[in-house]
DNA sequence: CTGTTAGCGCCTTCAA
DNA sequence: TTGAAGGCGCTAACAG
């Protein structure tokens, strides 16, 4: 491996030379820059992470702009788990992380994190763009060599270093395949869905449509900070009559509607299939009892692992990455919840 | 963060002395060695990584213990991309792998890569204890200071860091529950499975037994040296008469089967339903194609990733592991096939 | 038994 | 515009 030492010397010139070269500092002639590239590229020098991190002494700080945890049934929290489990495995580099936790729902509560967050001028952002014109705002805030990332939700036309999520249209045809298997297309599918600004949602629910082979219903629900179960049961009760073989729920709150259809007898005997989004607590107890039979993830453990892996190749190793990941679309039934833990590598 | 300057320091010794007590090296009092470990412990030192590693010179050695990655219909070259990519993330470390593939069909294989392995006295192992008599031989002639982890199988009785791999049973479990989905029981059901020692095999098949509500047919074909379309043929013709419903294929050759329906007329027009293992490119191929139904998967590449990394983490930054870590069970239609490419995580 | 010292590769300050 | 030197925290060799 070549070391700034070895280019040095073949290049006639002190490390300290190569050093100002390497990191652009100035106070160096334009010729003797050309022999010091000209020899890094020879020997495809890569600097030492270790040693680099070794004598650089200061802390990066990264600053974390995601909804509160307990928002969207809890949904929130497991991306943290994620950003926990990496940071962890990224301790030896002396990284500090700052979280700033904003309501989906309000434009002021998402611009005052992300002033809060501006302030601290951190060295690179992770974040979920929610609420599309606050985030667009923001990022323009931004400076420009800040690196970013974001994860769940994607912001068109601007500049981030990438975006880690879920294709969700396809989860959505992926819904409707599955929904056909469990009601065999016997009796009508109701949509249940939020009324909310979020691109997900709404690809679901195109995803679903467009594979359903009988036409579904579709409801939304009004939201104000979050989803409410008297919101659902009115909706339930003038939707979810004897005719409706199964439910869609396009997102985390498919636990409202098992907790009411647990306590609903169905007219013929058949139970009302449903099948939803995210292994939230509650999601995970109401598939546990029986009543919520296919869940749709999208490893948010992974999206938050994965985004700050990728924020920290970029602030230490120097390192690019896929302008776009997808997650997978996982599927969860009874039988495999146990095991879905999204809490792998790395 | 304390470092061992600090804790000299304060225990009125030099660093060099710290240093040989943190590492047993021996040549110091019981004193001194108590003060140092107290103050150790009041300071919570964790030793700096970064440090460790530059300064000591060597380079680490890992030998990859693997089945060769053609065998299993290539199943073998998922765990691979794992590690290469876990290798790549661990990049800044100086990290050497030697990979020693086997026959998994051949006891003289797996002992010869065996030996080898053995002769390079690597500073830690990734294998997959198949064979098991053989394995069980093996393990017996690693030094016991060598951290060794399992993929895939485990050794029970057997001294091993980790172990990372399925709960197969639950697998088919899982497999019968899909399987009555597809099918709706109408109709029997077909187990096609190689006769080989495997454990995971056993258990799937039992799992699926279990969990089908119609009992279901066995038929195990030979296997030499990898499983042939031949003898596939001679069970189907046999097995897949009009009355089968579904096929469920316990091991990767799903595809085999995919060749030998996609060449049959069903009798009744019904086709018949496919439930296969793992994500080899040909399994991918018949699932695009509409005849695998659905596939199971381990997410062989996050076991490699995982293996390497606990590995390194005991090697470099001394850490321990869970005991057992249990990879997901992933469910794959034909809808999310594009986007399980296992390949998170960094 | 213990202390001192010379690096590992890189960054930063200071002097020339 | 360039070079020299000190230090980041730890290891290992050597001198006492």
């Amino acid at each position: 491996m070549a070391t700034i030492k070895e280019i040095a010397k073949r290049a006639g010139v002190s490390i300290g030379t190569v050093d100002r070269v390497l990191h652009n500092r100035g106070r160096f002639s334009s010729e003797t820059a050309d022999t010091v590239r000209q020899i890094v590229r020879e020997l495809d020098y890569r600097p030492n992470v270790m040693a680099r991190h070794l004598s650089r002494a200061r802390t990066y700080r990264v600053g974390i702009l995601l909804p509160r945890p307990e928002q969207d049934s809890g949904y929130w929290a497991l991306p943290m788990d994620g950003i926990r489990r990496a940071e962890r495995d990224l301790s030896h580099f002396s990284l500090g992380l700052t979280f700033y936790g904003f309501d989906r729902y309000s434009t002021t509560s998402f611009t005052q994190a992300g002033e809060a967050l501006l302030a601290d001028k951190p060295d690179g952002i992770l974040m979920a763009p929610l609420r599309t014109a606050d985030a667009g705002a923001l990022l323009r805030k931004i400076p420009a060599d800040t690196p970013v990332v974001f994860v769940d939700t994607d912001l068109p036309g601007v500049e981030r270093m990438s975006y880690i999520g879920q294709d969700s249209y396809q989860s959505g045809r992926l819904a409707a395949r599955l929904m056909e298997l469990l009601t065999g297309n016997q009796g009508v599918t109701l949509i249940v869905a939020p009324e909310a600004e979020n691109e997900h949602l709404d690809s679901r629910i195109r995803g679903f449509m467009d594979g359903a082979k009988v036409v579904p219903e579709l409801a939304r629900t009004r939201v104000e900070v979050d989803h409410d179960l008297p919101a659902f049961r009115r909706i339930l009760d003038r939707g979810a009559g004897p005719d409706k073989a199964g439910i869609f729920v396009a997102d985390a709150s498919g636990h409202f509607i098992a907790e009411y259809l647990s306590g609903v007898h169905s007219g013929n005997g058949r139970r009302i299939k449903l099948i939803g989004y995210d292994l939230v607590p509650e999601n995970r107890r109401w598939m546990e009892a029986g009543v919520i039979d296919v869940l749709l993830a999208q490893r948010p453990a992974a999206q938050g692992y994965q985004g700050l892996h990728v924020l920290c190749q970029r602030i230490f190793v120097d390192k690019s990455c896929p302008e776009r990941i997808y997650t997978p679309i996982d599927i969860v039934f009874r039988e495999n919840l146990r095991y879905m833990t999204d809490e792998e590598s790395i």
